[in-house]
RNA sequence: UGGGGCGUGGUGCAAUGGUAGCACAGCGGCCUUUGGAGCCGUUUAUCUUGGUUCGAAUCCAGGCGCCCCUGCCA
């Protein structure tokens, strides 16, 4: 699935030099480390590829790992979903694996730093620990108790675990240098008391590690070669190396690369949850969300996902990827495979006055007329009434409106050319039916005397035709950006876009009506669309857009 | 002078001392039984100043801009 024309980023050239010089006697060993406190989302999907994709490409391996260090936040909800999307973008894992798994060794590793002199417990309050840490441009000041002795600090340990304390009264910090330039060496926090029950240890633990100081261990016991996490942990990376060299243990490396940010959707957490709490949406698998679920429920394929991420490349530069490049991959990919059927989201009927009202001509029409390979079709009815798109009708056409307009001929796709007679329309001057003649001699849509017509659209016959609920989805935000770190205040909420969301009552040809849940169309003209899984049932299924296709007539219109 | 990361067309990604290229977007054209399939062409970029060099996006120095770091979150 990967393209070896894909140019390699700075990590693969990492990971070929350690390779070529035998740095870890050639192997490549990687992880996925998603925290349970949320679902996966089309940032963790480049993640994904990315660390599953190098394995693939050196013979190596990737472990998934729960980074579950934060029983107040956890959930096995998260949990399962977070495997079910990973497998569904195609990737197994050789280990499932939790830095809960570690608790005991990380705890044994704390008492190893306190016999070295090199942590402490201390007693400063949560307020305390932050005013003694300085500023960016001051330095911090050692609490009174970082020189307790090591005997102290044991006991003080073993009883912080035993649960003797209050939340918040006492944490573990490794003893460092509260003047460092670098922030997270100023006497950071190893252990806190967390009175919480956790998801996988239960109540064993009261006090846990941060992550800070379960990560690199747990790179290191899992013999990971390149830790590869987002731009933010860079001052980090100072910490993850000082810990591993503190107790001389196997070190992987760390190697940051910038997180994938999109146009016109929302990528933080926080906000996707505030979402769904609130109802903006209807679940973390609503269409409209960059949830892995999401997407899955809206049609989008995991090919489609590996693609994108393959074209978005890799690299250290903060960026914000088009929304636009997003539905291109998704038309690419669906483009060769979908089957191409017509159905007509705003009906506007037709009548073909030449046509008698008991009179049917069927027509053999090929699925995919685009790969000749395939060689599928199915029967679709001309009658004399039919539906198509209130757009593709002008009582007062345009210059260079190539459809459906008084006096002017158009092609029905694959059936015959039709030209407009009239038009009728209610009290308030809208258009309420057209009429038209159909000539005999075009039957199939080609024009035995040469004649060329600019229009082709699409049609469905009133009386074999079916209603079908249609969905389309637009982007979240109405604007191109939100900042992922800006406060999820009102404005986020204002920003959305009304008209994410707007459900029609089609009219799709008869074929339609059999397609199974799960099934994808191109419906001609309009877009690509997916029979939703969960709400279609036999005969009567309900399409999700997927993406809309390019129009150039409506880009070329002045708004 | 707190520390760190990063600056290439509108948006992204390449080029690793030797003609700045690709994708998306845009624009123009061809073609068309998807105006929305398909094809072709094309505008636009190395943050800045200086230095090294026959030659700099690439190396060096200064400046500027953006991002990250003051959780007992990850």
């Amino acid at each position: 699935m990967t393209e070896n024309t894909a140019p390699k980023s700075f990590i693969h050239e990492i990971v070929e030099n350690d390779l070529a010089s035998g740095k870890y006697g050639g192997r490549v060993h990687t992880r996925f480390p998603p925290e349970p406190n949320g679902y996966l989302h089309i940032g963790h999907a480049k993640s994904v590829c990315l660390n599953f994709g190098l394995a693939q490409q050196y013979g190596g391996k990737t472990n998934l790992r729960f980074d579950d260090t934060n029983p107040t936040k956890e959930e096995q909800e998260y949990i399962d979903a977070i495997k079910e999307d990973v497998r569904w973008l195609g990737f197994e894992w050789d280990a499932e694996l939790y830095a809960s798994d570690y608790f005991d060794q990380l705890y044994d590793w704390a008492v190893v730093l306190i016999n070295k002199g090199l942590a402490y417990v201390d007693d400063l309050s949560p307020d305390e620990i932050r005013e003694y840490r300085g500023s960016l441009t001051q330095p911090g000041k050692n609490s009174p108790w970082r020189e307790r002795s090591a005997a102290e600090n044991l006991d003080l340990f073993e009883r912080m675990k035993a649960g003797e304390f209050d939340e918040g009264s006492r944490v573990l910090r490794a003893k460092i240098d509260m003047a460092s330039p670098i922030i997270n060496l100023r006497d950071p926090v190893l252990y806190r008391i967390l009175k919480a029950s956790h998801p996988r240890t239960g109540d064993k633990w009261c006090i846990y590690p941060t992550y800070d100081w379960a990560h690199g261990q747990s790179d290191s016991i899992e013999g990971i070669t390149h830790s590869i996490c987002t731009l933010e942990f860079v001052n980090h990376r100072p910490l993850y190396e000082w810990c591993l060299k503190s107790l001389d243990i196997y070190a992987p490396q760390q190697i940051e690369f910038a997180r994938l940010d999109l146009s016109h959707t929302v990528m933080s957490k926080r906000k996707l949850l505030r979402l769904v709490n609130e109802g903006h949406v209807s679940g973390w698998d609503d269409p409209r969300m960059p949830t892995l679920s999401g997407l899955r429920r809206r049609g989008v394929r995991p090919e489609a996902l590996r693609a994108f991420a393959e074209t978005i490349g890799v690299a250290k530069t903060n960026s914000t990827i088009d929304y636009a490049l997003f539905e291109h991959t998704l038309r690419a990919d669906l483009e060769p495979i979908a089957p191409r059927a017509m159905a007509v989201l705003r009906p506007l009927k037709v009548v073909i006055e030449n046509l008698a009202a008991d009179q049917t001509e069927w027509f053999e029409v090929d699925y995919y007329r685009h790969d000749e390979t395939k060689e599928e079709t199915r029967r679709v009815p001309l009658t004399r009434e039919i539906y198509i798109e209130q757009d593709d009708f002008m009582a007062e056409p345009l210059p260079k409106y190539f459809r459906l307009a008084p006096g002017q001929e158009v092609r029905l796709m694959h059936a015959c050319l039709i030209t407009c007679t009239g038009f009728e329309t209610d009290a308030d001057g809208n258009v309420t039916e057209v009429r038209c003649t159909y000539d005999p001699a075009t039957l199939g849509g080609a024009a035995p005397d040469g004649r060329k017509v600019k229009g082709t659209i699409h049609w469905v016959s009133a009386s074999a035709g079916a209603q079908a609920a249609v969905r389309l989805y637009s982007p979240l935000l109405r604007t191109e950006n939100d900042d992922p770190d800006a406060p999820d205040t009102d404005d986020f909420i204002a920003g959305l876009n009304p008209d994410s969301f707007e459900t029609l009552t089609a009219v799709v040809e008869p074929a339609l009506l059999q397609a199974a849940a799960g099934a994808r169309f191109q419906f001609v003209r309009n877009g690509y669309f997916y029979a939703d899984p969960v709400e279609s049932k036999p005969g009567q299924p309900v399409f999700n857009r997927i993406v809309g296709l390019k129009d150039s007539w409506a880009k070329q219109q002045p708004k």
